[in-house]
DNA sequence: GGCCATCATGAAACCGGTTTCATGATGACA
DNA sequence: TGTCATCATGAAACCGGTTTCATGATGGCC
């Protein structure tokens, strides 16, 4: 492994010249240039990166700390991050938290204690206060959730348009009563929903009742539990607005238990499209996110912070409705 | 932030003493050690991971290759893998390939660039010599694959038995014509699992039916495509095997579409027990693979080649049947 | 009491880049 | 022709650890 002295050695120059050339931004007499260059090939010379590292106090490399590494839609995320970053020569480093704060915040130090460059922070549990903080340390982007004293850091879905959609759509059936199985309310996702659900209700001057409301944690079970409880209730409901596809699809399975036919006694929505929407049957109506955007605006936001550019305007996107067999009018 | 000199410093020892204390393996008597770590404690000293990878030239951190980062499965693999290297206090760097030869490469040579000091790769484009010739310059892992030369630093799924099982559980139903949707033949899964079907078939005594075997690439749409196929060549088909999940969810909406009930007209066994699978109707029995396990052990073989220590012999995970509700006997 | 092995410790070299500052060359301008 | 700005380049300090080697202290043994 060549060193940068040994390719100075031969291009007959000092190593400040062929660093210099390395990064070319300060101007270099072009014969000289090419010498370096010509050296620079031969020996097959890569850059120590600790060295650099060391020197430049810049690691190349941003970190992800994630909650859920194996939730349904990281992937996605993932993939375009990695791909995002590594155009621009980032390297990306992951480390995960499990939705506990203690741990995620282990995460975190795990990364800054690397020496990241920035981070990108997809986690539930730590503090809004937590994430300002850092963000005034640390070149940092907030995904998938809304931080209000570091707008511009947030990369969030418009959950409250998504609750608002799929409620929407519901109405339009013709449904009037309409039941809501969210997420954990703590979490800022599904309270958003939830107060899209509410703003349609309130658009068609419906007053939502809160015995059709019942919280879950975005799992599966809790679909299944939550749909129980709302049947117990006994209450004229027509439709459901799930939280997540998770939790539609447990609701879906103790319907099936129970022979309640969806659409046709009880219509359905989802929200995230998770790949198995479209197989289940009936294939789940559902809310879309654009991830892959998201996650190219976070990596492109995060590379401006580390740059020390100043940032766009935050924004928030925007998710879609997906209409699939889960919805049909309520019978009359 | 206080370097190792301030901390020597304040416990009126040499920065060498500091350092040997920190790494904790050199005997240092107990007196200072506790003046040592006093001031650490005092100063908040964590070390410079940059001047610590550049003195040791290590970067206390391995690098993942990742062929398919929104993969079914990858989410579930790279929770156990960081984890449990986490816990050793080594970084994990993703770099992904798509599943092509050349970007895989690439995605290798970007890890190594960064010193990484050892590397799990889970790829299929790249080929065998190409990793054993990597094996023999770096600390290596092989991630669901195997490479003869270098068996022991692969991790991977006896894809024969699972085929295996998978055609043995429809014969022992009864059925005597079970066709198979394959994965993309030149991959070692893919061949695998098509030679257990082999076997099973041999042991039933029945002759494999060359047009019953159709190559498909693990995709839901080749799934589709490969039954409507074997539909239009009109065997008296009673079960299919599929080369994964995937491709079943696929052959399953083409069977919906067609009217063909399942599983009582055709029986159908899918590969890989994704989340997804239990959830269509009918649910889809499969095959599940110890993934979590196997995460942990390539995990830990690595570690050990870093650590310089040997390691233990090769050994292949054993598959499972899960059987849910696609596989009945046979109509007589 | 003298000699040698053992042990804890410090001084300094080292890892391989980046960056500052000094220098010599070149050319413009009066 | 003399002076000063500009430019390309080199020397050397620097980043902050690790590690080697030397040293002084301690103690066991004859």
């Amino acid at each position: 492994m060549p060193t940068i002295r040994e390719v100075a050695a031969r291009a007959g120059v000092s190593p400040a010249t062929v660093s210099r050339v390395m990064k070319g931004e300060v101007p270099v007499n072009a014969e000289t240039r090419a010498r370096v260059e010509a050296a620079i090939s031969a020996l097959g010379y890569a850059p120590n990166a600790f060295a650099r590292s060391l020197a430049s106090n810049r690691l190349g490399g941003v970190g992800l700390v994630i909650s859920h590494l194996a939730g349904p839609f990281m992937g996605r995320v993932m993939m375009t991050l990695e791909a995002t970053l590594r155009q621009a020569n980032v390297s990306l480093l992951v480390a995960s938290g499990g939705g506990e704060a203690e741990r995620e915040q282990e995460a975190v130090d795990f990364l800054i204690n690397r020496r990241c460059d920035g981070l990108i922070v997809h986690a539930d549990a730590l503090a809004d206060e937590t994430l300002s903080a850092l963000a005034a340390t640390t070149p940092l982007v907030v995904f998938n959730r809304r931080v209000a004293e570091i707008e511009a850091h947030c990369i969030y879905l418009d959950n409250e348009c998504g609750g608002y959609l799929a409620t929407r759509h519901l109405l339009e059936q013709g449904h009037r009563h309409i039941a809501c199985l969210t997420g954990p309310l703590k979490q800022q996702d599904a309270a958003g929903r939830l107060a899209g659900y509410h703003r349609a209700l309130g658009e068609w001057g419906i007053e939502a009742d809160t015995r059709m409301i019942i919280e879950g944690d975005f799992v599966e079970g809790s679909g299944e539990r939550g749909m129980t409880t709302l049947l117990a209730r006994g209450l004229p409901v027509t439709a459901v607005v799930a939280g997540n596809d998770d939790m539609a699809l447990g609701a879906m399975t103790l319907l099936r238990a129970r022979g309640i036919a969806v659409p046709q006694t009880l219509s359905l929505v989802g929200y995230d499209n998770e790949a198995c929407s479209r197989h289940v049957v009936p294939s789940l109506s559902t809310i879309h996110a654009p991830l892959e955007e998201m996650a190219q605006d976070a990596a492109e936001r995060l590379l401006m912070l580390v740059a020390g550019d100043a940032l766009p305007p935050a924004m928030s996107f925007t998710p879609t409705l997906i209409e699939r067999e889960t919805v049909a009018p309520p019978k009359v």
